[in-house]
RNA sequence: GCGCGGUUAGCUCAGUUGGUAGAGCAUCCCCUUGACGUGGGGAGGGUCACAGGUUCGAAUCCUGUAUCGCGCACCA
């Protein structure tokens, strides 16, 4: 026996170690994995991207303990394994962060350093978070191919972004129109829908009076331009007045005409039941603007502040004009009522920004078009037919090629889908992939390259210039599938390993990410991108609390991986947490799945020594060395009753956490494998065989230890997906030095 | 407003076709026995949020209520 046995378990001794002889071993690579799995089914997921905008958390520690027990498992099973590994650019996360460390730092802005320098900078940032992030990966065990590694802003990343785009807007879903987007007056640019946050905001709603109507505001200084004023038509308080009639009235700044607007949307029951609209800066006046063929105007600028429509008020900010507005009203007694209510306010996810809607010329892709989907194996469409990206995306779940777990994650997804506008993608940033159009003039060019030549422009001085704007984050995450395995080309890769078998993701990425991944895959490449997705929750302090550097609660796996070792950390973000469910981790936790790793390595320390002779001499009252050693027999037939039971009660065991492994219960066979390892077999099991191993009947003796040594092999083998460490280096020493155990098969 | 979850032992959570309530941790007591004190044995502790209903039987199914949390929409 090895002299480590004999001391405690050392993580810290072995991670690194056994980590680099995985690596050597090429078993991480699916082309240089053993022949029975190369011949294996594939099965093949890729690694959600983490952003390169710093550290790793224990919400990726826990997403890759995951995953690497989902690919280790199908390794062991046979299967042709494929985890591929990436990083994604994060457009306007790491932007702004870069943006604000050089604030910190050197106290100038991104326009002080220009598009260049800035980029130069932001390069270097993401390339020092990749390298530590990549170390992360690793220290936590994750058996994934490095060969294949990723990044959503690489050549061949931009290549597939670049033919997106153009397909897309070959196929007349990707659009450059004025609409009403979401924009961020302190991150100066768009976003979408769902990066906006709304956060509960207590303020006056004022009641004005608007010649013979009384409107409700909580925005007094949004109202300039108003000059139609909105009504449902069957509201019985307004029957006199007909759509599209004139009324002259006081205003603000003095007198106007009002156009009366009979409109479905409105909502009797609110305020007064009446509302003026301001189409340029409100979704639903929007809306109401566009039916009706009404006039729009601008009353805000990019920066928050008032144009010249708001006469005497233009320039101020909003936050400073309001109560002039209404004092400016209450003089001219055109001021109602005031009352406090409590509504919601959007706000830019990253900057924290009030939105401001606007009009302004973007990029959209439209998913209520209907198109001719080139080619399609989604069950129900067929290669030709005519579907909108809605009907992709709903489809793809309904018809059950995609299995959502948990199930009820698929309830929101569709409301999500109901609920979707058109995905504004062009953001005002610098950091990312710029839109690959190139005007010239009247012209436009859409393409990989920006055109060669003068174009037709009769105006040879101008060159082509590359549109100013880049996309947003997740226009290049949701090619996350197929970009990484070499689209556009047809690589042999994309046939083997595509769709992909699982998405495991955080379930507050659902929409974000998930279905972008479904609609973007549908659409180019007529499929799903992976069959099912797994939700993870999310990871909270031992109290529950969300961590965060303002609560000082935050865990570091690196710490918990120095102290504890990597197994137990990975088993602590595993047991007691189902998909779905956030889950509460606390230090203590971590440390008790330490000892765990010991136990283990303490029954394997009794048990091999036991099988090489050690005896005990009751006559001498100490430990002796037999001359008998008993090598293990996988062929062993000769069970005493009671070892033929406890084998019973093994083999259940195994078979019961197989069907558990494919349901995504790794909860349960975690705990089931550690409650049967410590309270079973060596709580029971090893004590029942002390007097047995130390008696006389040779018989009994040898069926025993056939049994120990069978079913350490048994539950190293299935814990190995788990605690894939320490199983690993004991393996090295009970597995007669075949193979790895990385690539055993899993027991039966 | 619409929707989705949770509510089971002090804490974290299991409980998968309805059949006398479980695990880990924590607590208390005992054990210094021949792998491991990062150990072993044992004990206490639950009206399964509440109220109805279905059933021979409900933590489990149905209805409603409370409470905590989350998502979406949105009020001009």
């Amino acid at each position: 026996m090895n002299q480590k046995f004999l001391k405690p378990y050392d993580p810290q001794a072995t991670e690194d170690r056994i980590y680099e002889l995985w690596e050597k071993s090429g078993f991480f690579n699916p082309d240089t994995l053993p022949e029975r799995n190369k011949k294996g089914e594939p099965y093949s997921i890729v690694l959600p991207p983490p952003n390169v905008t710093g550290t790793l958390h224990m919400g990726h520690a826990a997403m890759l303990a995951i995953e690497d027990i989902m690919v280790r498992y199908k390794r062991m099973q046979g299967f042709k394994t494929l985890w591929l590994p990436g990083t994604d650019h994060a457009a306007i996360a790491t932007q702004s962060k870069v943006e604000k460390e050089i604030e910190k730092k050197e106290g100038k802005r991104r326009q002080d350093l220009g598009r260049e320098e800035f980029l130069k900078r932001v390069d270097a940032f993401a390339q020092a978070s990749h390298d530590t992030i990549v170390n992360q990966v690793r220290k936590m065990g994750a058996s994934i191919d490095w060969s294949r590694e990723a990044f959503t802003l690489d050549d061949k990343r931009t290549r597939a972004v670049r033919t997106a785009f153009k397909t897309m807007h070959d196929l007349g879903l990707i659009y450059r129109g004025h609409r009403i987007v979401n924009w961020d007056p302190k991150g100066q640019t768009t976003i979408s829908d769902d990066e906006i946050v709304y956060k509960e905001e207590k303020t006056t709603f004022y009641y004005f009076k608007y010649g013979p109507f009384t409107i409700g505001t909580a925005r007094p200084e949004t109202k300039f331009g108003d000059k139609y004023v909105v009504m449902h038509p069957d509201d019985a308080r307004y029957a006199e007045y007909t759509h599209g009639q004139k009324i002259d009235l006081e205003w603000i700044n003095g007198p106007i005409t009002a156009t009366v607007i009979k409109d479905t949307s409105i909502d009797m029951e609110f305020g007064t039941g009446v509302m003026t609209i301001t189409p340029w800066h409100s979704n639903v006046d929007f809306d109401i603007a566009e039916r009706y063929k009404l006039d729009k105007e601008q009353i805000i600028d990019s920066y928050g502040k008032l144009l010249p429509v708001a006469g005497e008020f233009a320039g101020m900010k909003l936050s400073e004009a309001r109560p002039k507005i209404v004092e400016k009203l209450r003089a001219k007694g055109l001021v109602a009522k005031e009352e406090q209510y409590t509504h919601n306010v959007a706000t830019a996810e990253r900057t924290g920004g009030l939105i401001e809607p606007q009009i302004m010329n973007q990029w959209f892709i439209a998913v209520n078009k209907p198109f001719k989907i080139p080619s399609s194996n989604i069950p129900g469409i067929k290669s030709g037919q005519e579907v909108t990206l809605k009907e992709i995306m709903k489809h793809a779940v309904e018809s059950g090629a995609i299995k959502i777990i948990p199930e009820r994650f698929e309830k929101v997804y569709y409301h999500w889908i109901d609920n979707l506008r058109d995905w504004c993608i062009s953001r005002q940033i610098w950091y990312g992939h710029r839109v690959p159009v190139w005007y010239k003039g009247a012209e436009i060019s859409i393409g990989l390259e920006a055109p060669s030549g003068e174009g037709e422009s009769a105006d040879s001085c101008s060159a082509w210039t590359q549109d100013e704007d880049t996309l947003d984050t997740w226009f290049s995450s949701g090619l996350w599938t197929f970009s990484t395995l070499g689209w556009p080309d047809r690589t042999e890769d994309l046939k083997v390993f595509h769709p992909t078998a699982v998405l495991e993701t955080g379930y507050d990425i659902l929409f974000f990410w998930v279905a972008r991944m479904v609609l973007m895959t549908g659409c180019l490449i007529g499929d799903v991108p992976f069959k099912t997705v797994y939700l993870h929750g999310l990871v909270r302090d031992g109290k529950g609390r969300k961590m965060s550097k303002s609560l000082d609660n935050i865990i570091d796996p690196l710490d918990m991986i120095a102290k504890y070792g990597a197994d137990a950390t990975r088993l602590s973000l595993i047991i007691g947490t189902g998909p779905g469910n956030d889950m509460k981790l606390s230090e203590d936790k971590v440390k008790g799945y330490k000892n765990f790793s010991n136990k283990l390595w303490n029954i394997t320390r009794f048990v091999i020594s036991t099988a090489e002779g050690e005896r005990y001499d009751r006559e001498a009252n100490k430990a002796v060395f037999s001359a008998e050693k008993i090598a293990f027999d996988a062929d062993f037939k000769d069970w005493t009753p009671a070892d033929a039971a406890h084998l019973k009660k093994l083999n259940d065991l195994i078979a019961e956490i197989s069907t558990e492994m494919e349901e995504y219960k790794f909860y349960l066979v975690g705990e089931k494998l550690y409650h049967y390892a410590w309270h079973e077999f060596a709580d029971l099991i090893l004590e029942e065989s002390k007097p047995i191993i130390a008696g006389t009947d040779r018989v009994v003796m040898i069926s025993r230890i056939q049994f120990l040594l069978r079913a350490l092999r048994t539950i190293v083998q299935a814990l190995h997906p788990f605690i894939p460490y320490v199983t690993e280096e004991i393996w090295g020493e009970i597995g007669e030095g075949k193979s790895l155990l990385i690539v055993e098969e899993w027991p039966k």
